[in-house]
DNA sequence: ATAATAAGTAAGGCGTGCCTAAAAATATAC
DNA sequence: GTATATTTTTAGGCACGCCTTACTTATTAT
């Protein structure tokens, strides 16, 4: 039996694409995975024999590809991982969605699923709880761009003097 | 000339324990760095063939090993990703640290560098401006226990209130 | 000094995952 | 219905990074 433990992430990549271009086209070809992932046709051959033989996908040579009920399973969870990234990104750290997008397909295969559900819960609470009702951008967002403006803030004070240590 | 981008994730982890290990004592022996990363002792001599080759360490054979000075700022680098993920995922996310240090190595060479200034940055945002002094335990921390009820969370009653003039 | 032990290297194998080039199967056009 | 075009597969190759085994070099103890 196969977990999604057990995928590299370049299975997870080929999964993952052929989830989303199911989504538009009720079937993918190899043709279409192989431009979605930018990689050669004969690449591909291989990647789905794999997925294949471990049943995630319902595949023979020459024929349609669809996902098994398993393979949707995985896949869909894979994608969950993707949206949850991307959202924190977005939504907490104020990434644009392009730059957040392709992050998150960096980082996706490598980020545990503990922390992807503490992404998932800290964006929910920072939506929910704005600090009574603080707005990202007069939030985080301002801090990123202004800092701390407050002359006499104790707390910027002390971090100067910590960052002036570790330059040197 | 070398760059970090031009590292695989597996020579940036040799990097990185060869300045663990020369912190402590010195200098690295291919058999430290093979216990700290858990691979065979030729395994790493053909990293650090490689490091040597792109003079990031002083490498020749049965000699001592040290770091050349660009291999230190690429190595400091390498550490200050990783010192920054494990950072936000203990004081933001309150994930534990030892979780946050096995997390922080399997994604340090996959969050790209903006990804991870934002994080410090956001690290240093809620250290500094804790929404009006709300501690973590309070804030994040009460939600992930036990959620937002509308009797216990105070911030939640102050968003309330704030919606509920706005519909008025 | 030499034998035992520790440390490092060389050579060759394995799995992954990509590539190119060419053949085979399928689809399309006339 | 055959010729052409497209798609897919096969075959063979390469780079990476790990492994094992056998060997060489260095250190240490007697």
């Amino acid at each position: 039996m196969v977990s999604i433990d057990d995928l590299s992430a370049s299975q997870e990549d080929y999964l993952e694409a052929i989830f989303h271009i199911s989504e538009e086209k009720m079937a993918a070809r190899a043709k279409d995975i192989a431009k979605y992932l930018d990689v050669k046709a004969s690449s591909v051959t291989g990647a789905l024999r794999i997925l294949g033989k471990h049943e995630l996908i319902n595949y023979a040579p020459y024929d349609l590809i669809t996902l098994t009920d398993k393979g949707r399973v995985i896949a869909e969870e894979i994608v969950y991982r993707h949206r949850a990234l991307e959202k924190f990104l977005v939504k907490v750290l104020g990434i644009e969605r392009e730059d957040a997008d392709a992050a998150a397909c960096k980082m996706e295969h490598h980020v545990p699923k503990a922390i992807i559900e503490r992404l998932v819960k800290y964006a929910e609470y920072v939506d929910h709880c704005p600090r009574g009702g603080v707005s990202w951008e007069s939030g985080f967002g301002y801090y990123c761009k202004h800092g701390c403006t407050d002359q006499d803030c104790e707390r910027c004070i002390g971090e100067m003097e910590i960052q002036s240590q570790k330059l040197v």
